[in-house]
DNA sequence: TTTGATGCAAAGACTTTGCATGCTT
DNA sequence: AAGCATGCAAAGTCTTTGCATCAAA
């Protein structure tokens, strides 16, 4: 996987092109922005942060590329119980761990979180798989804690 | 713990009492309502079905009313990526189980949901714990999936 | 009687959409 | 050149709020 800091317009533009999306300055601008960014922002924030070098985005762009960036999967919306969606570049499924105090939402290292993940109990999951009838295709979790 | 089925208005004037919350006819409702529903309602689909025996509810009383709900820890609201809340009445941790087409989400049996939670892999959250230098205090686990 | 809840409507926050223009392919 | 993305503003959805009235304690 490329890494994120190393992220040049070259790679977006070959990312883009695999998945058949047009390669814009404003697209450019909102997924950087979003791979860059540390917690996982809102739709506003982006558009405060890519408004700074570019003055003449709009907020229905921001919104519109970040769905068309959910629909092909290079980033996703998340849960929250809060009024604003956040944002995440990283797809594929990973932990986090909140802080309810601060209200910091952390990702756990992708290592660790395969490990929890892969020494789930699945029999337990196909247990209640055939109880309720569901076909279970992801198990999301989030920890719950505090900085020591 | 009382039982849903069996929750009667003299149930919920005590659990009312118990909080301080004054008792009246819409927040009997919103509360029946809301323990009875098997998926988490949204405000809208609790004032719809509220509105079919109480036909003066506003809106506006459903939404104070689960606000005031969550405030003392009877009810709780969701996190979700759609664009509307959703509420559920067991406010223990308990898992959920989530259809991503329909937006619906049901509970996970409680003996089920202990089973996985217990065997969980409790060595990689110590090994998260230290790597991070957090204490985990409580795992929340959400399923996605949908009904086969 | 006092205090807080309700209903209504208006306002607010967040997000989507229609349309003319511009840019990517 | 064709077609999709953009910017803008307007509309849409969900939620909160101000205020007069009403009900619970």
């Amino acid at each position: 996987m490329i890494g994120h800091q190393t992220l040049t317009q070259n790679d977006v533009q070959t990312l883009f092109a695999m998945h058949k999306l047009r390669f814009t300055r404003q697209r450019m601008a909102v997924y950087q922005a979003l791979v860059i960014t540390e917690n996982h922002p809102t739709a506003d924030e982006l558009y405060h942060q890519v408004s700074y070098c570019d003055h003449s985005i709009s907020l229905a762009t921001v919104y519109n590329t970040l769905e068309t960036l959910c629909g092909c999967n290079l980033a996703q919306k998340l849960a929250t119980d809060s009024s604003s969606a956040r944002y995440d570049a990283t797809t594929h499924n990973h932990l986090h761990i909140r802080d309810p105090h601060s209200g910091r939402v952390k990702d756990v290292p992708d290592e660790l979180g395969k490990q929890l993940l892969d020494q789930l109990p699945h029999g337990v999951l196909r247990k209640i798989e055939s109880q309720l009838g569901y076909k279970i295709s992801e198990v999301k979790i989030e920890l719950i804690g505090e900085q020591a």
